[in-house]
DNA sequence: CTGTTAGCGCGTTCAG
DNA sequence: CTGAACGCGCTAACAG
């Protein structure tokens, strides 16, 4: 029980390898480098015993100041609470493991000036490369990377002035898939509600798509709908509780006005009434509408606005709303794949990579 | 817009900060160490404009070999997934931040081999001591961390034969909260749902105070209620999707049993059938019974079945289920306190922080 | 107050 | 095949 807690009894070092095994360093450095070829099985022998005795364990922190690559590289997240960084971070860790990298693992909490700690930590540490999930798009803070800096691809977004790789979204395709949905269930007014989006790159390619999709289907009119959808875009600004509230209160307004939406599902009888659903640009947004609808509508909020988003958190089968899942798994494995190049030196100009996301239909737009 | 990516231009060292300023290392060093006091203002001023022309940034690994400490702590996850873990995390970040420590987060999501590499990684890196949230109870895995080895703290569970601090859930006392709770809204049937649990200390605690509470409340019978409530507990293995299958058709049949329950709500007037609640033990527990139940009884399954949970995901305020909220940033903060004090070298005997559950009543389980 | 001298643990020539 | 010697970037005595 009363383990005595005795202070660390210092690790072995190199030396105390060699001196165990009864041979010079080198030859020591040589078998943990796997050049097996220069050894004599019997030597080969030896160390390995000594290696076990001594409970031996390179340290990686020399060996990385000497031969100038330590194998690490930094993963700056934007915000951990958004289950879409968990996710494109399981894919990164795979493709760590798979290439011998170490990532580690920063989160900037949504605070520019985390972020800029990080960075500077990270330069610090002497990482091999950064993979950044960047908090804006215009952040002075990111200078120290890509370009002339230390190897960088960015993740979901852009960031201006920084030539880096990116992988992310296919935005633009995304947000027409998830439009052309709504539309083809035939809702005539769409909500797209987005975070603040001039700070973010994806945020403005889902909104641009969003608007030209529904401008489109304007243009085709005519050949077979009826009316024409309407569009607008709502601004939720998750990170102010007042402008929150301002902001849901004017959704509240729209969807007082089309009044009490006859229920949905009469024998695929259209509705009179406009049918309204809301289009949220990413998950935080669909969860904040979500609470706000049911706290205002009650447990049957769904019977009168549909709720698409992109991105699919675990709730959303649950709450039965129709999302447009990311390939998150794919877009972290990719990143590193990239950043891993960068690292052994490939120098093409920078690259994009476009994953496209998979509608999946949920109760919530289907009649 | 085409920034030639030149390969890296070696960062500037110590020495170079030291010639540039016309000086030697060691003055250099003691700016860098804040020796102020060991400096001519004028000397001073001077390495200040040099390492800001040469944009120098001293070489932690560097530092960290010299002195022996390069304040690295590991922090290793059994699950990400798991919104428990990234709360707990905000927590050590902070306290890290505070503190002037870098974690190392290490994802083990959920395989042991996954657990056995990171520490192995974590240990060649040196690291000062590491904050684990345990896969299980009974790792061998984990021999080289804690008593002898490495100093190390446990969070939300125990580890056999691991002597070493831990911080969690005050799980004895949320587990009779929960239970109570359930028994005073005048539920008969409760099943408690855990995964399982031989190999998880919180788990088990969990399990047996629940069975504890509802004995005692047996016990008590007699005095103001009427009827004995009955307690089960059900195993729910998310590991395997088959077993799972199982385990919720067990729970099916007893539903089933109890027949269409009255609809609550009716005026206060208690109902005649027995009414049943289901008590998860985590947040993935109650998902997926919240997924079954839904898939099974439709949109309306809570009037079916209250769910209670401990912890609080995001989603519980949406699905309008009770919940016992850890206080996981704290449960982070005091772990990488504790382990700082470790790494000062305190060596008092293991410690344990225990810390209190709130309940948040939600409709779930009130009339 | 300041510079010189040793290493920290390891990889790498370069001669045996 | 093997080992001695040097240096990575930095800190820590030890003198001036």
């Amino acid at each position: 029980m009363s383990t005595t807690p005795q202070a660390t009894p210092r690790r072995a070092t190199i030396t105390d390898v060699a001196r165990e095994a009864g041979t010079g360093k080198t030859s020591i450095s040589r078998y943990l480098n796997g050049e097996m070829s220069a050894l004599s099985s019997e030597l080969r022998a030896r160390i390995e015993a000594a290696i076990a005795r001594l409970d031996y364990q390179p340290n990686q922190m020399a060996r990385g100041l000497k031969r100038g690559r330590n194998r690490l590289i930094g993963m700056l997240l934007a915000d951990l609470t958004n289950p879409y960084s968990v996710e494109v971070l399981q894919g990164v860790e795979a493709a760590c493991h798979a290439l011998g990298l170490m990532p580690l693992i920063c989160h900037a909490a949504n605070e520019v000036e985390m972020e800029r700690r990080y960075l500077q930590l990270l330069t610090t540490y002497r990482v091999e490369g950064v993979i950044v999930n960047a908090l804006g798009v215009r952040e002075e803070t990111l200078r120290p990377v890509g370009g002339g800096g230390i190897p960088a691809v960015l993740v979901d977004r852009l960031v201006e002035g920084l030539v880096a790789d990116m992988v992310g979204l296919d935005n633009r395709a995304a947000a027409e898939l998830g439009t052309r949905h709504l539309l083809d269930q035939g809702f005539d007014e769409i909500w797209f509600v987005v975070q603040p989006f001039e700070q973010v790159s994806s945020r403005q390619l889902r909104e641009v798509a969003f608007r030209d999709a529904m401008r489109a289907q304007a243009a085709a009119h005519g050949t077979k709908r009826k009316a024409i959808a309407r569009g607008h875009t709502l601004v939720l600004n998750l990170a102010d509780p007042a402008e929150v509230e301002r902001s849901l209160a004017e959704l509240d307004r729209t969807l007082d006005a089309v009044g009490s939406v006859g229920v949905i599902g009469h024998a695929g009888e259209p509705n009179q009434a406009a049918r309204v659903a809301l289009f949220a640009a990413n998950a935080p947004v669909a969860l904040c509408l979500a609470l706000h609808l049911k706290a205002r509508y009650g447990a049957d909020w769904q019977a009168r606005v549909a709720l698409l988003s992109i991105d699919d958190p675990d709730w959303a089968e649950l709450a039965g709303i129709t999302t447009i899942r990311q390939p998150t798994y794919e877009i972290g494995y990719r990143a590193v794949e990239f950043l891993h190049e960068r690292i052994e030196g490939v120098q093409t100009t920078a690259r994009d990579c476009l994953l496209p996301g998979e509608l999946i239909v949920r109760a919530s737009t289907s009649r």
